[in-house]
DNA sequence: ATGTTTCCCGAGGCACCCTCAGTTTAGCGA
DNA sequence: TCGCTAAACTGAGGGTGCCTCGGGAAACAT
């Protein structure tokens, strides 16, 4: 795979800023003509590095899905109980970084042919991980799963795209239903 | 206000037929125009009896949530925690029986404007009256507030949509969590 | 300087939204 | 039964957004 030409990794660059401020202001749903328009660039271009919208989200999640792998991994060494709390709260945070987002990656869990897929694939497992820890150490009730975590936490997301107060609420509350007694 | 010519009156039973039939398919999100033509109406016709798809949503949703209401002032009579959990569960169904309205609803109950507004301020209402019972005897922790209960149940709601197990769990942990110790 | 390859451009086809001027028709009164 | 009129219906068309693709431009190697 030869470098890429100066041109096309300026574009690129000056597309992701633009469609970075548009998903923060109108959620990934944002029109993709007007980041164009904002980059310089004809649509064709936009179309011609991102084939879709969720490569293009894909590409604006890489480093920030890096930090929060790095995370997940760090809280491996914490104290199960807290960590995976810590690893719920971090995810559900992070997913509503853009409007919408929180849809995008619940889609991406499923949909193998997903852009995001990957990236879900390793939130879920390190999900897994943690939860597994917390079983071990006792820190979380035995019927307790890992789709049940993963749900509560996509469920957190979502709303913390409407309130972020709101969504931290219910996770204390979910939290509190499923830690041990 | 003189009574509705025949035709009209038929049609918008064909209209509501088609919504509620491609509703279920594709969610409160299908295309307006397939309604129109299942019905065998034009697009005009649609848009003559409901301004826009909030409208169409609140005529499918009449009874139903005639029948829900009742349903909530009937709980108004049984212990108050598990009515509590009866109702968001109650609420949390039937917000699924279109994909999409979960989300439709949870607008509503913010903006003025929209047509299922006051359906949904009836339901917050409802919640609010089936909470303070609920806190009168006990059988919720004090610091639980109805925007708690709201949001927990939007959010399962939401979740419904993908899928009714998981959601039906989330909201035992959530409630296990909110519920008297 | 030239050739080759990569990249860029943007008009245009498609889908859906919604409106509105013109046409049809139900229902009423003579 | 026959107009008449208000109510209802129609569907072309303008707006927005998605995405493609053939032709043109520009980078880079030689």
């Amino acid at each position: 795979m030869p470098a890429r030409r100066a041109d096309a990794r300026r574009n690129v660059g000056k597309l992701l800023d633009a469609a970075d401020a548009a998903f923060r202001d109108h959620g990934t749903g944002a029109p993709l003509e007007p980041i164009a328009r904002r980059a310089g660039v004809a649509i064709g271009t936009l179309y011609g590095h991102f084939p879709n919208r969720r490569a293009l989200a894909r590409a604006l999640l890489r480093e920030r899905h890096d930090a929060l792998f790095a995370r997940g991994d760090r809280l491996a060494e914490d104290p199960p109980g807290p960590a995976l709390a810590a690893w719920i709260r971090a995810v559900a945070e992070h997913a509503a970084v853009y409007g919408g987002l929180a849809e995008m990656l619940a889609a991406g869990l499923d949909d193998e042919a997903s852009e995001l897929h990957d990236d879900c694939a390793r939130m879920s497992a390190l999900t897994d991980r943690l939860l597994a820890r917390a079983h071990a150490a006792g820190a979380v009730r035995p019927e307790v799963t890992s789709s049940d975590v993963l749900t509560l936490t996509t469920a957190a997301a979502w709303t913390r795209a409407q309130s972020a107060a709101q969504a931290d609420r219910l996770l204390d509350h979910a939290l509190r239903g499923m830690l041990a007694p």
